[in-house]
DNA sequence: CGCACACCTGAGAGCGCTACCACCACAATC
DNA sequence: GATTGTGGTGGTAGCGCTCTCAGGTGTGCG
């Protein structure tokens, strides 16, 4: 342990400097005028005393809050217990760290919307990242919190958004499968109220419409145990199916892992793509034919986005490429 | 957008229960005295104002920080990119949320320690969430922070320690792979300054030593890139290897991967462990015989006892359970 | 020379909250 | 009746910071 160095406040500072504390926060923040000779000697001083400006104090004068709260909708608290929401969060905390915030996530529940009022009427709430977002939810951004508030999915015209191009990454992968000859091509989904997942299956819907081709659904979950039912419910309904689109890795493993043990060959029989290109998509056996996208990049865009208060509505849609393994 | 309406104060709350602002901060904190009578009128007086107290402001005044730093060690920055650490301050910042505390994460580097203390220096810090622990830095825990801190690792006199029994989770591994006649075992090692690592090796170490069989090691990275490599040198030191424990589960399907595309037979010709038991470990072919931990559980654990403020050394182990699954 | 207008500075008012202290009423004790 | 509690209460001083505002100095211009 340490020796108790009670950390130097901008009275400390100011004293070092020779200056008056509003000198010393007018060159600390940048805002407002100050003398070269004043400038220089407030950052020494700053240097010298290891000076870091109390964030809760900036916070309570500026009104600013002094955290981000990170809002996921979902049908039950357990859509947090995910890979992805885990990657969200930690870049989040990650961006924020550096500029003295912290990152908080909160459930909120599909059919209750309104709870995010609750949660953002707390004035320590410095800015929104709204996840999984469903366009109700856009209308209860409280004004206060307006241009600091990015969503990752669908935006409005006063919420920007962040977004992974789902509905190009899944065309890339239809296209694919047909280009080698798939017709009967098979999809699991997601739960449709999550846009995401909604996007991908109009892709899918849309190219195999285009081509002439019938649709054939079964609504998943994103997990792999509901792969493996949903790959049996789709040999048993449409015997002849040639190809698995999965709405997620896990789910395309799920179904790799029903079929093999059906004795189905992948992709000999039965074509399987997955989505995300998670780590380990490229060491399973087959390995997996999946859409690559960068969720981390996009979660530290998002938070950088929110941080910088950017106005306006943009939307920033991330590339998902294609990656060519062996399973289809 | 919703209108603006100025969440309220504690003033507001005193003077809707007619009471001074101190009586209204006692019930509401729960210190100090306050009639029967005072305490209901406050209290209902809150719920109609729908009051959240300012989370800044109660920092500034008790000196009390308003977030949780995640402290992680290591070599390089790419440490917190890594599913497990995305796990703890995903879990860190659920269990924060509720009580006006953010999560900040941060990289330690393993050959500076001291950076520990500046990023402590900062008063918004309200408790320490230290990660991949190594010696060094409990000595820098600040003693501000000291009964606010708990290290995922080891801990010492003054800092408390959660941890997984790596220890117990790689002896009935090996145990496992001895009762089911494998006696050529081998390791692939994570880096050895990583205390679970070398917690794990040591298990290992013991268990080989104590049935008079020799230690094969090979120093991995927790990837599994690094474990399919590491599967080509072993079996080129070691051709008659019988048995691959792999740290952690990627680790061992980098393995698996390797192996398999040398035309070796899993578990026929070599069994392979996994750890940590990941989702994907019960769908890969073949289905990966690992060993579970409660990750979430782990990290909901700790942040809980750093807000909790507990005092004096304790040690939460938290169990490792051997998975059987096909391929060892 | 006086006035405007830059540039620069410090005093001081609070942000919302807690904690300390003084106070009051009433009861029990000497 | 004077003391000592004891349970309850309100006044008020800050926590560390930002920001407005009222001044200071200079320089350029009529």
């Amino acid at each position: 342990m340490t020796t108790a160095r009670r950390p130097a406040t901008l009275d400390d500072v100011a004293r070092a400097a020779g200056v008056s504390r509003s000198t010393a926060s007018r060159v600390i923040t940048g805002t407002g005028f100050a003398s070269p000779t004043a400038r220089e000697r407030v950052r020494t001083a700053v240097d010298e005393l290891g000076y870091r400006p109390n964030a809760a104090a900036r916070a309570l004068v500026r009104g600013g809050g002094v955290r981000l709260l990170v809002a996921v909708a979902g049908t039950s608290p357990a859509v947090l217990d995910d890979t992805y929401m885990d990657q969200v969060v930690s870049a989040a905390a990650r961006v924020c760290a550096p500029h003295g915030l912290g990152v908080a996530v909160q459930w909120v529940p599909l059919d209750a919307p309104r709870r995010l009022t609750e949660l953002t009427d707390d004035r320590g709430v410095a800015g929104l990242l709204l996840v999984n977002t469903v366009a109700p939810l856009l209308d209860l951004v409280p004004a206060r919190l307006c241009g600091r508030t990015v969503s990752i999915g669908i935006g409005s015209a006063t919420v920007p958004s962040v977004d992974i191009d789902n509905g190009g990454g899944i065309r890339a992968i239809v296209r694919h499968l047909y280009a080698s000859g798939r017709r009967r091509i098979a999809m699991v989904t997601g739960p449709p109220w999550l846009t995401c997942s909604h996007r991908s299956v109009e892709a899918y819907r849309g190219l195999l419409s285009d081509a002439g081709l019938p649709a054939r659904e079964v609504v998943g979950d994103f997990s792999a145990a509901r792969g493996r039912t949903a790959a049996q419910e789709i040999l048993r309904r449409w015997p002849d199916t040639d190809a698995i689109v999965g709405i997620c890795d896990a789910t395309a493993l799920g179904v790799i892992g029903r079929l093999r043990a059906d004795g189905v060959q992948v992709p000999g029989d039965v074509a399987v793509t997955g989505f995300d290109d998670i780590p380990l998509a490229s060491v399973t056996a087959p390995a997996l034919t999946t859409a690559s996208h960068p969720v981390r990049e996009i979660a530290t865009a998002a938070a950088t986005a929110v941080l910088e208060q950017r106005r306006g509505p943009t939307r920033t849609l991330f590339p998902s490429s294609l990656v060519r393994r062996d399973s289809a």
